[in-house]
DNA sequence: TGCAAAATAGCACGATCGTTCGTTTTATTT
DNA sequence: AAATAAAACGAACGATCGTGCTATTTTGCA
């Protein structure tokens, strides 16, 4: 799976003193003691607030009208807008991990995987056009001002990318990609590929900009494939440009 | 020149009753009176300020604190917000145009100019790796929040693009790439470049990123270019990198 | 130099925000 | 059912923001 980031800064101010064996009598949904329910559902909440007004424009007041809890109520949740801001990033990253990652690497490795990779990564993103993507507003929220919702941000950003990158190293090793290619110069040319998709067609909202991602994706992989590269498979690129999301 | 967008919203609420010959006796600073001289000022700093907290970032006490003036002398130049904020757009818009298109076409058309407009563009996004650049974070600050100011930000980003789309046309026309290059493509891939530049050497700070968008340009030019594609000059892409990121 | 107009300052308003704190409601255990 | 702990509430504070209103200063021209 997608090496995460540490958690290192998880000290939940109010969660219950870790006793472990504290939960015990009366079944529980899904193991969680209520406290811990309503958390993942403002989380929730709060990640779909964020994808449309940025994790800076987050506001509690605006998370507390969703969940029609008082805002105090989601406060205690998270001692700080900071936290929730961090819960809201380690969300997004373990949804990216199911969506993208997951299904990717269930599949063979080589240039299948690559593809599977990028096409559930447009996938995403082609979502994203319409709710927004954190990874990509974040990026541009954070980038000069220093602290924990930054580092936990880049830290997922760069996981993923380096799994991208390990993903096109696994290519070359089985031959399926020149062995001269320069992977950190496909990656960095994949992930353009994403952030105008995004930009042409969130922002100015130019037609076509999803087959013209995927164009530049093939582009990529055929300058640098060799004899005995796999060809596109028609199923790994199946339903990339459509909204709706293939729930696993 | 770059074709500007339409101006239709610059009713500037308290400018001077339009009268031609008001400001007549004195030799004025640069033709202006002293209000369009401290506006212009005031803008010039709000630019600085926006690149790097933001459009939406942008307050008019952090503005007034740098010019050293009161909130309310500064609001009265412009009436609202959300006049400043298109005041900036516009500003940076014609700087935009001065820093990299017009030394570019004053140069030899074809494939040259589109070379030269690449490298003008890199160089600005170098210097935006400290500065920030309003058109990205813009993007995302607006991309689902209608009104003037989108409308100006994006009427700005389309004038820019199409513009290097009619380099890459004419570049075409002089036989300098191939005929059935799609320049629609070639445009939103090197925009792609520029965004995962400032992406992450900006934000991740990843080095090496300046080299990777120039290999990736040339990637695009060799894939299209023509027998009597002129190579790449030295001279053009002068000066691109910072020597601070332009080695790991 | 004097005077009208433009430019700027000062002050206050309403709104929104994150956060604090004491209280009340709800859930769990004894 | 009583006791106890967790969860949620409600009101308020201090800060910051854009904006409107009125006074004051500065400027430009006769």
């Amino acid at each position: 799976m997608l090496h995460s980031p540490d958690q290192s800064s998880s000290d939940k101010p109010n969660s219950p003193a870790a006793g472990a064996a504290r939960t015990s009598s009366r079944a529980r949904a899904r193991g969680q003691a209520k406290g811990q329910q309503t958390r993942s559902a403002i989380v929730e909440a709060a990640l779909g607030l964020a994808t449309h007004v940025g994790l800076e424009g987050l506001s509690i007041g605006a998370v507390a009208e969703v969940m029609q809890m008082s805002k105090s109520g989601v406060f205690a949740h998270f001692g700080s807008r900071e936290e929730l801001q961090i819960s809201v990033v380690r969300e997004y990253h373990q949804r990216f991990e199911e969506e993208v990652f997951f299904p990717a690497v269930a599949g063979p490795r080589g240039l299948p995987r690559l593809r599977a990779l990028f096409a559930n990564w447009m996938k995403r993103t082609s979502i994203e056009i319409e709710a927004g993507c954190i990874y990509i507003s974040g990026a541009v929220e954070f980038d000069d001002r220093p602290g924990p919702v930054r580092d936990a941000l880049a830290s997922s950003v760069k996981t993923w990318l380096s799994a991208m990158n390990r993903a096109v190293v696994l290519a070359k090793k089985e031959g399926h990609l020149r062995a001269d290619a320069d992977e950190q110069q496909m990656t960095f040319e994949i992930h353009g590929l994403i952030l105008a998709l995004h930009y042409e067609a969130r922002f100015l909202k130019t037609p076509g900009s999803v087959d013209r991602a995927l164009a530049g994706f093939e582009r990529i992989v055929s300058e640098y494939q060799t004899a005995s590269t796999p060809p596109a498979s028609a199923e790994a690129l199946a339903g990339v440009s459509t909204p709706s999301l293939r729930r696993g």
